[in-house]
DNA sequence: CCATATTGCTTGTGCACGCAACTATTGGGG
DNA sequence: CCCCAATAGTTGCGTGCACAAGCAATATGG
């Protein structure tokens, strides 16, 4: 938040947090409940079920979820604990490592994709014009230089 | 994050988070390096500042900034501490206290206010055109029934 | 080749937050 | 008046994350 007299346009930051705030703190209760999944998690099965083999290397997938890589490890940690990644160790560089999915995983994340795609639209997707989705892919891509949308 | 196929319009979810964790990530890295504040702080401070006789009641607070009442009695114990805030105990209600900030408060946070907001202007205010600050305060609007746009 | 720097990941530690349980205060029926 | 449900806030505890340091494997320069 910011000080925000109504000429300063400093109003559609504030709105920016607060729906942030409000829609991760909703989706992440509903995936909490139905799915027993954080949304860390859920991010992390998302990247690795588009990634190429089901796998990426450690960093990448830091990267790739906005983690660091400590943060990463105990992640995937328990993630590896509920069977839903596995450790591969890289053969070509022997300090690398993949983080895979498993069979098991991917049944997970196919479940818990529904419910929380659903909820994303219900609450997000669908209640944007067709215009307004192209404004902020727009918007997202100034703001995120580096940002590749897909 | 989720599964996106380019038809199925969830690009503009994906950039929200990502252009969230961006920017709060920088944000907050600047706001500590500059000002030695964290940002749920500066909301905080925030909040007071915009009061009538600059208190809230912690209930009030906690509403305000998207914490738990437990949350909240922490970050002032350590707002307290630091001096920029202090409890007073209401005299109508003896459950409930104020959270007031102090004379430091306000010179701590004028200071904050300077570089943060310039932070929020170059970042994210600036890059929007006007007509994008319309359509985002509609959309905030529209996704969150009960914020009040200011 | 060997010494040194660099890279990739993990571990030690600390902090911020939420949930559930607790204390204190209030206000409304008997 | 007194009791008790409701309300405001705090505290015990667990969790998830970052930062810094550490360890193993790979480049690089003499």
């Amino acid at each position: 938040m910011t000080t925000s007299s109504p000429a300063t346009r400093l109003g559609s930051w504030r709105g920016f947090l607060r729906v942030h705030a409000s829609l991760i703190r909703d989706l992440g209760a509903e995936l909490e409940a139905s799915e027993g999944m954080t949304i860390s998690a859920f991010d992390v099965l998302v990247q690795l079920a588009e990634a190429p083999k089901q796998r990426l290397r450690m960093a990448e997938l830091a990267d790739a979820v906005l983690l660091t890589p400590s943060g990463l490890t105990r992640l995937v940690d328990r993630l590896v604990g509920e069977g839903l990644v596995e450790r591969i160790k890289c053969e070509d560089d022997g300090r690398s490592t993949y983080a895979a999915m498993t069979r098991e995983g991917r049944r997970r994340f196919r479940a818990a994709s529904r419910r929380h795609v659903a909820g994303v639209r219900t609450r997000f997707v669908d209640q944007l014009t067709p215009a307004e989705h192209d404004a902020l892919d727009a918007l997202w891509a100034r703001l995120l230089p580096q940002w590749k949308a897909r």
